[in-house]
DNA sequence: ATTAATTCTAGAAAAATATTCTAGTAAACG
DNA sequence: CGTTTACTAGAATATTTTTCTAGAATTAAT
């Protein structure tokens, strides 16, 4: 893996730029600058601006998609799943919050681009694994009954909120401390009325 | 207001074009043909590109929070508080989808640039409303005690979450059929348990 | 080992984009 | 009116992105 040093070290690069200057702010000078490659070598392994962060961005999201799905193989329950799903997203955060900042961010960005149809694929493929793994608990009738993309929303929701405030430097609160109760509340809210 | 029609004309045709090609697609050149005007006006108006985000997003932002304290000042209990927050916010999403799109994608942006201070301040007061609006029903011990951070998250996450699935097309569901249900779950997720 | 092919690096040149500047026109105000 | 201010226009300039050509390093084949 030496070899594709500077492929790695331009994305590194760029990741430290946006984080220090913006993604907007960043210039393709800037990163040639802080990776110490060419203009010639950064246009060789991507062709334009757009396709790092489509790099940097669909890397990201795999990685995460790769934990979840770790976790997942373990999770025996309804409650142990939806938990996982707050749990996963708020530690992987905690871990990259640079590289979450960016994704946060950028998602829209990399959607409109040449690489958009990848990762809605991704993203399907993604939210099917996680429905194909809570259908049989919501079967059961362990869910209260509401449109999968709600259901969706009303358990990540408030982690994907809380963690978009806490990168921004804007909560008083860790973002740790705040994953049992997130946790917590997700699963009060989708679960059936006992 | 007839006089300052250029200057509308020009953050109309700018939302337009964001809308069509994304905010980082467009070029001034485009928001130039679209609105009609010429370069010189266009910079008259506004010094540069970034100042054309700042005014589209602070003006949206202020007529969200205008709607919100209107609401609010009929709003008589901790129930109707908690689910007006989610139902304005949908509302003004469904009414102005193009102009939420744009915000819910330039916060950081307009945060990072000249007017960031601007923009964090408006936050704070509206923010400080709400909870000033919130406190005595807290005092009261009507919702479960967390963090005024996560409270924040948790009412309002889910429909943040779901408003930016179905603002990019992701959803099946119609955002008005999760006005009520998305509603209820705040409710149920900030109140005192019984 | 030598050659050929491929991948990578380099930076100058070109193209695209954003911004500034100068001059003129229209509206507001005394 | 005359003058001051707000606005419009587009050419000129500056910045940024992308392309292009040439050469160096690596790999693979003989």
């Amino acid at each position: 893996m030496v070899r594709s040093s500077r492929k790695s070290e331009i994305l590194q690069a760029a990741l430290s730029c946006f984080t220090e200057f913006g993604v907007d702010a960043t210039t393709i000078e800037m990163i040639r600058d802080r990776s110490g490659a060419s203009i010639g070598s950064l246009y060789h392994h991507f062709g334009n601006k757009e396709r790092i962060l489509a790099a940097l961005y669909l890397a990201g999201t795999s990685e995460y998609a790769e934990l979840l799905a770790q976790g997942f193989s373990k999770a025996d329950s309804a409650e142990a799943c939806v938990k996982l799903l707050v749990t996963s997203y708020i530690d992987w955060v905690a871990a990259n919050p640079d590289w979450a900042r960016f994704i946060l961010h950028s998602r829209g960005r990399v959607e409109a681009g040449e690489r958009g149809d990848d990762l809605r694929e991704a993203n399907r493929l993604h939210f099917q694994r996680i429905f194909a793994a809570l259908s049989s608990y919501r079967e059961q009738g362990l869910f209260k009954s509401m449109p999968v993309d709600c259901f969706a929303s009303v358990i990540i929701g408030p982690a994907h909120d809380f963690a978009r405030n806490w990168l921004a430097g804007r909560t008083q609160t860790e973002l740790a401390d705040c994953r049992q109760l997130l946790a917590q509340v997700a699963w009060e809210s989708v679960r059936a009325n006992p």
